[in-house]
DNA sequence: ACAATTAACGAAAGCGCTTTCGATGAAGAG
DNA sequence: CTCTTCATCGAAAGCGCTTTCGTTAATTGT
């Protein structure tokens, strides 16, 4: 490893002249700095970030948290479509990523402690449950944070602005001629279920739609299997929707599953509209209808966030909701005309 | 940030034995031992990662370059669930994940320079393509590598077995009587495609199938757009296949596309089998027949071989093949009987 | 001509930790 | 009661880099 040291003997300057070179400091004549940088590119010189990070105590690292209670870890579609989004912007900064653990080495750690011990120079965590003790002493540190898709936080925020999309999906199926719309929802202790659900609480409202018995269901933590077993309550019912609105596009998979298993037709006997808009939706058959959430701006904000945060060199407080859109496929049609007794 | 020092002032002895409890060494008694460990408890001490790695020369960290040129980058399944498996294999063992990038700060460099740079204990690259310059940079560099989906190289490598699952394919195809047969491969120049397509021919000599003109055309770089095109040539033959063998999963939802668009059937009028087995095969139109890649075997295999170098200190050279497994669902069925002129 | 700037460079300390090697005293051997 | 052997501990150097501050020589102004 060729250190500042070898090119100070090599070019006969200090150690330290060689470092002001490698850094554009103007006290260093232009000649010198040449003289510098030639032999580093001869000798094949890199500096070492570990020495540059410890004398400077910046890194050049984000750690990077997302759950993995519900064990999909970076194989969730939306996940990894925000992380690589949240990654494109922050590179182009100059910062890495670095995925860490809960565990250091032999010992078990927090979060907040491996990324200390990384000496990362900021934190983006990604769909974790609010309730996460380690989600919480990560935004109480002092070190800069921003959280994606979780609200009313104590920190830099931002997520997809869920209400709107839950209104978008009713007002849709309404005017669709749908009036008994259901809700499979996310849980509500995750804030974008809760919030969906307000969305959907309030798009039914605005049609002035009763929401009627059971067809509020908790499809717990967005699983395909969930989605299923959601369904299949919703479908027992004595009289079952017309329409369904499904907090996202696997728990909407799963429902697909139960509707078609019970012989019923998509969109025909029952119309469908799904969260998210991964990328599978649109090869459904039929193809899903679905609320977009807008991972490249989400992630890219999130980048933003940061950054300005780590410049300032101070925690910012900001929320920032990201527009969804309908996306309108083909699971979704008109409401059958009900046969009059 | 408390350091050893505080530690030392804190319980009396010297920074030295400090670092000595903390790492566990033999010199220093337990009564002392448990004293500092007592302090380091109470002042909330953490070690610092980049000291550390300054004056061990190990990071405890782990390069991962993945093929961007496609632009999917995370996003795409196969990848992320490998990542994910891997992931899951060296957090075990203490290691850290770190996604670089070709810019440091403001100059750009390789990919190489750049985990030099870093100072990584290893590096994985997944799914690259294996004339990639860049690819052959650290492979000829003497850190540890760990090549995944990539054969015959010059360090370790594992894949799977695309020579069996192309086998495999054309086997239960014909078994089900088919004999015009088709291949839409992946692009030769990428090791997966060529072994698919090596594979797919194996098969057909073995069951004496000829390879009717056309019935092989390159599909690309694996996209969904592209298998629609390979399927459209496909289709716009003289005498169509009565099934494809198609080199990946998403090509495969383009295939389907365009046989659907064609006003086709699968699997009545043509059948289908795809490659990788990504989630959303399973929930697809008819469920997709596919040759399903062991991902996690792969990824554990992966950080294993890692490990075993970054241990010994030497790069070693092996090939891994990870078995296939055929996942038999809809969109094969036995060929229809040709009507007799 | 001389003082006052300015430009260019280097010594040295410091970042937090590891590791070698020597020092010290206590315990065991004879 | 000496001599060796352990068991504990600490001084100090080193990892590669940054940054403050001082020094020297060249430049400017008058």
């Amino acid at each position: 490893m060729v250190t500042i040291y070898d090119l100070a003997k090599r070019t006969g300057f200090s150690s330290t002249t060689v470092s002001k070179a490698l850094n554009n400091y103007t006290d260093v004549s232009q000649k010198t700095k040449q003289k510098i940088l030639d032999a580093a590119a001869e000798m094949g010189y890199l500096p070492n970030a570990h020495a540059q990070s410890l004398s400077t105590k910046k890194s050049w690292t984000i750690g990077v948290m997302f759950a993995e209670d519900n064990e999909v870890g970076l194989k969730h579609p939306f996940f990894s479509a925000l992380i690589e989004s949240f990654r494109k912007y922050v590179e182009r900064e100059g910062y890495d990523l670095i995925f860490a653990s809960r565990n250091l080495r032999n010992r078990d750690t927090s979060y907040l402690e491996h990324f200390l011990y990384r000496a990362v120079d900021g934190i983006v965590v990604i769909c974790s449950d609010p309730h996460d003790p380690q989600v919480q002493d990560m935004i109480n540190s002092h070190l800069p944070i921003v959280v994606i898709d979780m609200s009313n936080q104590n920190c830099s925020v931002v997520y997809s602005d869920n209400i709107e999309g839950g209104r978008l999906a009713v007002k849709h199926l309404h005017s669709l001629g749908h009036t008994r719309i259901a809700h499979i929802s996310g849980d509500p202790s995750i804030d974008a279920g809760a919030q969906r659900i307000k969305g959907f609480t309030k798009g039914m409202d605005e049609q002035n739609l009763p929401i009627l018995d059971g067809y509020l269901v908790n499809g717990g933590m967005f699983s395909i299997e969930e989605g299923k077993a959601a369904m299949e309550k919703l479908l027992a019912l004595e009289t079952i929707p017309t329409a369904v609105f499904i907090a996202g596009d696997h728990m909407a998979i799963g429902a697909m599953e139960a509707i078609k298993e019970k012989g019923l037709r998509i969109p025909e006997d029952i119309s469908i509209i799904g969260y998210d808009d991964i990328e599978m939706s649109s090869y459904l058959t039929p193809k899903l209808t679905t609320v977009r959430q807008d991972t490249d701006r989400i992630g890219a904000r999130a980048g933003q966030l940061l950054m300005k945060q780590i410049i300032q060199k101070k925690k910012l407080l900001s929320t920032e909701v990201i527009p969804v859109e309908l996306i309108i496929r083909e699971s979704c049609t008109m409401v059958k005309k009900e046969k009059k007794k």
